[in-house]
DNA sequence: GTCTATAGCCAGATAGAC
DNA sequence: GTCTATCTGGCTATAGAC
């Protein structure tokens, strides 16, 4: 009994391992770039063994997000049990965080149309379950904050959804930590002023 | 003379549907899905025929950017010859612009990270000088609308720059576009007040 | 310049020994 | 489950006839 779960022990290790390079060569590479030779040299492994762990590239992939999907589930989760928080001020904490993610190298960068990935994420139980678990928990503050008049109304609940979504993996990130001249924080600090407070000033 | 100058206008016209059906394309799949047999097909000649008008698959996508580029430019010397436009009306313009584009499906969409892809962009001057030539087109708007105290004082000129650039291929147009309840003009207006306006209430 | 046919390459996936 | 070696398919790019 303890070896076998010693030994199921050692296997979750090396899929974390995996994961963990995955994850850093989406980010770097983004999913075309990436490719398996390249995941199985930079564990360690031959690229036959990944494949006993990992049924696909697609599955390579799909492990990446689950596992972001997850942190970002206990964030929120985390965040919910604060007490005296605003909706709006968790909305902001929310996409601080993700850009924080991302900066950081950790967030896998898919593409947004290709159909044999979108197919394979879609048929994956356990992604989708995750995105909308994720769907709802931030629907709830976006209702909350609109019923609070914390959100510009001239801007529907899906619409504030998906650009959270968006800002996640919003390439001006990139671009800006590219350019050298600013900290991460800065450009975080940045963004969110952009994205809530708006290109405009407030009149 | 006249029969010289006849063939060339054919010449011209049979990489204008080149370019036209490799708009499309990209704007469709993408360039990592787009394959330059698909192209010749669409374009109804030989694969080997349209690499006597392009040396590269890459070149086929700069020559696309570049013709979109072009037509970003007449539209913003048009803009410009306008009187009496405030600098953020301008800049609220272009980016209306660019998302209309999009949602007509006539933006090329690049993938952020591909190593060859845009190390062939970047070598490539026609390329390269357009997009400098539009940056700083912008950049005077930006800077006009920065001291007429029309823009967020929170938020730097070139995080503007990326930001428009960021809009004119925003996937958000395309998820509003495929949930299928709303017209192009809404997704257009709702992501121009969340852009400009900002997600949050005005205070 | 247009075509058919093919070279050359790369990457995802697998066979089979240990 | 891990390895080495290989298969397979698809894609960019070109050769060579017309």
């Amino acid at each position: 009994m303890a070896k076998i779960s010693f030994r199921e022990q050692v296997l979750q290790a090396r899929e974390d391992a995996i994961v963990d390079t995955v994850n850093r060569l989406l980010s770097e590479l983004g999913f075309e770039a990436m490719t398996v030779d390249t995941v199985a040299a930079e564990v360690g492994i031959a690229k036959a063994s990944l494949y006993k762990h990992f049924a696909s590239k697609e599955a390579l992939a799909a492990a990446a997000m689950v596992r972001v999907l997850d942190r970002t589930l206990a964030f929120v989760a985390e965040r919910e049990a604060l007490p005296g928080e605003s909706a709006l001020e968790q909305l902001k904490a929310m996409a601080r965080w993700t850009m924080r993610i991302q900066l950081a190298g950790q967030m896998p960068a898919l593409p947004a149309q290709n159909s044999t990935l979108r197919a394979a994420l879609m048929a994956d139980q356990g992604y989708m379950t995750r995105l909308l678990e994720l769907s709802e928990r931030l629907g709830t503050w976006i209702e909350a904050a609109q019923a609070a008049g914390e959100l510009n109304p001239a801007v529907p609940a899906d619409v504030v959804l998906y650009t959270l979504f968006a800002r996640a993996c919003d390439p001006v990130l990139g671009l800006l930590k590219a350019g050298g001249s600013y900290t991460d924080e800065q450009i975080i600090e940045w963004l969110l002023a952009s994205t809530f407070g708006g290109l405009a000033a407030k009149a």
